[in-house]
DNA sequence: TGCTCCTGCAA
DNA sequence: TATTGCAGGAGCA
C-alpha cells in the first residue's frame, strides 16, 4: 500500500514580508536586525509542527528581471524598494530555511510564482496532495481538488468552493479576472471602468477571456468601448496574470523531502542570532528534561485580608519589589486606581483589585484600608521600587495622598539609556529581552467604541494582566541591571541623572503652569474675525468658496483653476502649498498671501488657543503637561498634552500666547536660558582655538563668525553679514550642505559652498571634529555625548546614500544636541536640590530644551535669581564659560 | 473611528 | 538636499 504524499510549497516572499511587517523591528546586541528572521522561524516551526509534511519546499524570487518584465516594463515597477532593514536579513533567512531542513529553490529569470505553479502541477500529476502556503491571489488560479492554498497568518484554507464564494468564479478563471480588473500589487492596470461586478458578469456569460474577446462587439456602453480599444493590452495582461506551469525545472519532486530540523546547525544559528529561547521552544536543547521545563508563572489575586496581610509582610521584609498601578485613565491626573500589582520574585506576582465594577463582581478588599496599609511601604525610601514608567505611578499614588519614595529602577529608562533608538514599551521589551509575549492592554479592554474601563474588566483576566506587568518589569530590571553593569558610563548616566530626574519632572507636571484663560479666549475671538475676513477676500479672488485649511483644495484652486506655476512638490508628489512656496507665489499673486495669513491665524487659534484652553485642569486652572523622558533619541525631553516646548514666540500674534502663561498673585515668572549652548558645546568638543577664544571674550558669536568669514573687523560686520553667519552657525549644528545653506540664504550654490569652505578655513578644528565624529560613528556604530550618552546609528555604513547621509548628519548633530540635554538635566537636578535646601518659595514649571521657567514668590525673586544663574552655569564644567540669561515678569513673554 | 498626509510651531 | 520633537485639520477607508 502506498501512502499518499503531501507536498507543502511555501511562497517565501509572501512569508518574508508578512513576518517582517507582523513583528516589531527586533535586533540583537550587535544591532543586526532580526525581526523578519525571527518571524519566519516561528512561522516555519509552527507549520512543520502542525502539518508534519513528508515533502516541503520554499520558493523564493531571484534577483533581477523576469520574462514578465520584458513583456511589460511596468510590471511590479511601482513597488517601493525593500527596506534596508529587511535586505540585511535576507541571507540569514536563507540559512534559517536550510537549518530547518527545508529545501530552498530560486531560479534566475524565473518568477517564484511560476516555479510554484509548475511544482504544484507536477505533484498533482503524480497523484500527490499539495498545499501552497501564501496569501497571493495570483496563486488561487492553481486551486483544484488536489491543490489547496493555506494562509497561515489568518489560518484559512482556500479550496475551490471558497474561491467560488469569494470571487463568484472558479479558480481557472482567476487569471482572466485579474487581467480584466487589474492587479495594483503587480502594476497591472486592467481595463478602465471594469471592476469586480463587470468582470464576473462577462466571464460568467462568455466562459472565459478568449470568448469574451471574440464577443467584444456585443458589449455596449463606455465599458464596451474601453474593452474593444484595449484588446491587445488585455491579451498582454493575461500573459502577466496567467501562471506558467511548464517551467523546465531540474528538480525531482522526491528530492523535496523534509529533512527534519538540522539540530546542530540550528543550535549554532540560534546562538549567533541570539534567539536563546528557540532551542527550548523547538525541543532541541540538550537538557530539556523535566528539571528544566519552563516554569509557569504564579499569578494570584488577593481577595481576602488574610492573603493580603500575608503578602504585605513579605513586601515589608523585601529590599526591593516591582509594582504597577491599574487605573481608569491614561492621563495620570485624571486616573483613578482600580488595583495594584506587586512582584518580589520573578514569575511570582499578585494583583490586589479593589475597584472593579461589573455585574457579579466578587467582593474586593476595601481600597482605603489597602492603601493605608501600603502607604508606609510605598513611602519608605529604603525599599527600592521597580517599575515601568514610575512617574506615572507616582502621580496616581499622589492622587491618593501617597508620596512614593525609594524609586530604584525604571525599566523604561534603563532601556532608553542602553539604546535610545529602541522602543521602550513593556510589551516590546518583554519580547526583545525575555522572549515573552505579554497580554496586550487593548486585548483586555477592547478598542474604539467598545472599549471598557479597566474597572469593568473581570478580575480573573485583570489579575493575570496586572500581575504580569509587575513580574515582567521585575524580570527586565534584573536583565538591565546586568547590562548596565557592563557599561559603567551608561550606568552612571542612568543612576545619577535619569532616575533622579523622574522626581523633578513629577513635581513640574504636578505643579502645572497657570494660564490666563480669559485672555486666550478673547484673543481667539479676535482671530476668528480676521480669519473670516480673509476667507471672504479669498473666495472673491478664487471665484468660489473653498476650504482655506485644506491643502488639497488649495492645490486645485491655485494650480488647476488659476494655473499658478508649481514650484515644488511634496514627498508624495503632490504640488506643495507650503509656506515657502506660497511666499514665493505671493510676490506675483494675491491669493497665496491670503492663504498664508489664514494659515498663520488658524494655527494659532486652533493649536494654541482652543487646544490650550481645553487642556486647563478645572481643579487647578493650570495646564499640566507630561514630559516624556524616553522618546527623543538624542537625550532631550519631549512634552505632550499639551506640548509646552513649541509655544510661539517669533510673531507678534504668537507672543500673545506666551502672555497667557502667567504667575499667580504675589508671584513672578522667572525664565532662565542658556545662551548659544549648542555652539558652545561645539567649541568645547572641537577645541577650536578661534571659537573658544570668541566665547571666552564673550563676543556676539554670529558677529564674530561674520568677521572671520568676511575677513573684516568686528565692528564692520553689517546686519546682512551677521545673518549669513548665523545661518552658517546653525547649519553646522545640523550637518547642513551647501545646497541647504544656499536655500536658507537665498544665494547660489557656489557662493554657499564658498562660505562653508571659508568657515572651515577659519575654524579648522571644527572641520576636524566633524570628520572625526563621522569616522568614529562609522567605526563603532554610535556617537556619544560628553556624559557618554549613546546614540546608535546602524545606517551610518548603509549603501543607500540617502540613508547614510542622514545618519551622518545625525552623527554630527547628536553629540551637541545631546550634550545640551545632559547639561540642562544636570542643572534641573542641581536647582531642585537647592530649592529644597533653601526652602525657597519657588517652583520649577517648564523645561524648553535650553530654558527653565519658574514661578517665584515676589519677595524671593532677587535672591533666587542670584543663586540660580551660577548653579545653571556650573552644571557641567567645559573649557569655556556657559552663560545663562535670566528674565523676570508677570508672564512668560515678559520674562523671556 | 483610526490612519496617513500635509503643514507648521519650538529649541 | 539642516537636527530633534508634537499636534491639528483634511481626507479616506
Amino acid at each position: 500500500m502506498t501512502q499518499i504524499r503531501k507536498l507543502i510549497i511555501i511562497d517565501g516572499s509572501s512569508y518574508l514580508f508578512r513576518a517582517y511587517h507582523a513583528l516589531p523591528e527586533l535586533s540583537n546586541s550587535k544591532h543586526q536586525p532580526t525581526g523578519a528572521i525571527y518571524g519566519v522561524g516561528k512561522m516555519l516551526f509552527k507549520l512543520l509542527q502542525d502539518h508534519q509534511p513528508s515533502h516541503i519546499v520554499t520558493v523564493m524570487d531571484a534577483k533581477g528581471k523576469t520574462i514578465r518584465h520584458q513583456l511589460y516594463p511596468n510590471y511590479k515597477s511601482h513597488r517601493p524598494k525593500m527596506d534596508q532593514n529587511l535586505v540585511d536579513q535576507l541571507k540569514q533567512v536563507d540559512e534559517l530555511v536550510q537549518v530547518m531542513g527545508i529545501p530552498l529553490v530560486r531560479m534566475t529569470g524565473i518568477e517564484a510564482d511560476d516555479i510554484m505553479a509548475t511544482l504544484a502541477i507536477q505533484a498533482q500529476a503524480k497523484g500527490w496532495h499539495c498545499t501552497i502556503v501564501s496569501n497571493d491571489k495570483d496563486l488561487t488560479q492553481l486551486i483544484n481538488p488536489q491543490i489547496q492554498m493555506l494562509d497561515t497568518l489568518k489560518n484559512i484554507v482556500l479550496d475551490e468552493q471558497s474561491v467560488l464564494n469569494k470571487y463568484q468564479l472558479p479558480p481557472k478563471l482567476i487569471a482572466d479576472y485579474l487581467a480584466l480588473v487589474g492587479d495594483s500589487v503587480d502594476g497591472i492596470p486592467g481595463i478602465a471602468k471594469v471592476g469586480h461586478k463587470t468582470a464576473v458578469k462577462w466571464l460568467q456569460t462568455y466562459g472565459g477571456l478568449e470568448q469574451l474577446i471574440q464577443n467584444a462587439d456585443k458589449i455596449t456602453g463606455k465599458v464596451g468601448e474601453n474593452l474593444r480599444n484595449n484588446l491587445d493590452n488585455l491579451k498582454l495582461y493575461y500573459q502577466l496574470t496567467c501562471l506558467d506551469t511548464q517551467i523546465a525545472l531540474d528538480i525531482d519532486l522526491e528530492q523535496l523531502t523534509w529533512q527534519g530540523l538540522q539540530t546542530q546547525a540550528l543550535l549554532d544559528f540560534c546562538q549567533r542570532l541570539e534567539f536563546h529561547a528557540w532551542p527550548k521552544d523547538f525541543g532541541i536543547d540538550n537538557n530539556h528534561n523535566n528539571a528544566d521545563k519552563r516554569v509557569k508563572a504564579d499569578y494570584q489575586a488577593l481577595l481576602t485580608w488574610a492573603d493580603f496581610h500575608h503578602y504585605l509582610s513579605q513586601l515589608q521584609q523585601s529590599q526591593a519589589f516591582a509594582f504597577d498601578t491599574e487605573t481608569t485613565h491614561l492621563d495620570p491626573l485624571q486616573a483613578e486606581l482600580v488595583g495594584l500589582s506587586f512582584a518580589i520574585h520573578p514569575k511570582q506576582a499578585v494583583y490586589i483589585p479593589f475597584n472593579h465594577h461589573y455585574l457579579d463582581a466578587p467582593m474586593q478588599l476595601n481600597q482605603t484600608q489597602v492603601l493605608q496599609a501600603l502607604k508606609p511601604l510605598l513611602e519608605n525610601p529604603d525599599i527600592a521600587k521597580i517599575g515601568q514608567n514610575l512617574k506615572y505611578d507616582q502621580h496616581v499614588l499622589a492622587n491618593y495622598g501617597i508620596a512614593l519614595q525609594g524609586i530604584g529602577d525604571d525599566t523604561m529608562l534603563a532601556s532608553y539609556v542602553l539604546d535610545s533608538t529602541e522602543k521602550h514599551d513593556l510589551d516590546y521589551l518583554a519580547i526583545k529581552h525575555l522572549n515573552y509575549t505579554t497580554i496586550h492592554y487593548k486585548d483586555i479592554v477592547g478598542k474604539g467604541k467598545k472599549q471598557k474601563s479597566f474597572a469593568q474588566v473581570d478580575i480573573a483576566t485583570a489579575s493575570v494582566y496586572a500581575a504580569e506587568d509587575a513580574d515582567i518589569s521585575l524580570q527586565l530590571q534584573q536583565k538591565f541591571r546586568q547590562a548596565l553593569a557592563q557599561q559603567p558610563t551608561l550606568q552612571q548616566l542612568y543612576q545619577t541623572l535619569e532616575i533622579p530626574l523622574i522626581k523633578v519632572l513629577f513635581k513640574m507636571e504636578r505643579q502645572g503652569v497657570l494660564i490666563d484663560r480669559v485672555a486666550l479666549s478673547q484673543q481667539s475671538q479676535v482671530l476668528s474675525k480676521k480669519i473670516q475676513q480673509i476667507e471672504q477676500s479669498a473666495y472673491h479672488i478664487a471665484g468660489e468658496k473653498f476650504n482655506l485649511a485644506s491643502p488639497k483644495q488649495i492645490q486645485s484652486i491655485l494650480y488647476e483653476k488659476l494655473k499658478l506655476p508649481i514650484l515644488k512638490k511634496t514627498p508624495k508628489g503632490q504640488p506643495s502649498t507650503s509656506e515657502e512656496v506660497l511666499h514665493e507665489l505671493a510676490v506675483n499673486y494675491s491669493l497665496p498671501r491670503l492663504i498664508l495669513e489664514h494659515r498663520g491665524f488658524a494655527k494659532l487659534k486652533s493649536t494654541y488657543m482652543e487646544a490650550l484652553i481645553k487642556q486647563i485642569n478645572p481643579k487647578t486652572q493650570r495646564v499640566h503637561t507630561s514630559y516624556h523622558q524616553a522618546v527623543a533619541v538624542t537625550g532631550r525631553l519631549s512634552s505632550v498634552q499639551p506640548n509646552l516646548q513649541n509655544i510661539p514666540i517669533r510673531t507678534e500674534q504668537g507672543r500673545k500666547i506666551r502672555q497667557a502663561f502667567i504667575a499667580p498673585k504675589g508671584y513672578k515668572i522667572v525664565a532662565a536660558d542658556y545662551s548659544q549652548i549648542e555652539l558652545r558645546i561645539m567649541a568645547h568638543l572641537s577645541q577650536d582655538t578661534t571659537l573658544l577664544q570668541a566665547f571666552h571674550n564673550n563676543q556676539d558669536i554670529h558677529q564674530a563668525t561674520a568677521a572671520e568669514i568676511f575677513d573684516i573687523a568686528l565692528e564692520q560686520v553689517n546686519a546682512e553679514q551677521r545673518r549669513s553667519a548665523k545661518a552658517i552657525n546653525f547649519g553646522l549644528i545640523y550637518g547642513m550642505s551647501a545646497f541647504g545653506l544656499a536655500k536658507q540664504l537665498n544665494i547660489d550654490n557656489k557662493q554657499a559652498k564658498q562660505y562653508i569652505e571659508r568657515y572651515f578655513q577659519r575654524y579648522p578644528q571644527v572641520k576636524r571634529f566633524m570628520d572625526q565624529t563621522r569616522e568614529q560613528a562609522s567605526k563603532q556604530g554610535y556617537v556619544e555625548t560628553l556624559l557618554g550618552r549613546r546614540l546608535y546609528l546602524p545606517e551610518i555604513n548603509a549603501k543607500n546614500t540617502k540613508q547614510r547621509q542622514y545618519a551622518e548628519r545625525t552623527a554630527i548633530n547628536a553629540p551637541m544636541q545631546g550634550t545640551a540635554a545632559d547639561i540642562i538635566k544636570l542643572a534641573m537636578l542641581a536647582v531642585d536640590q537647592q530649592l529644597s535646601q533653601t526652602q525657597t518659595d519657588a517652583k520649577m514649571l517648564m523645561q524648553v530644551h535650553d530654558e527653565l521657567v519658574f514661578e517665584v514668590a515676589e519677595a524671593e525673586v532677587s535672591a533666587f535669581s542670584q543663586w540660580l544663574k551660577p548653579i545653571m552655569e556650573k552644571a557641567l564644567k567645559l573649557d569655556l564659560p556657559l552663560v545663562v540669561a535670566i528674565g523676570v515678569g508677570d508672564n512668560w513673554e515678559e520674562a523671556h
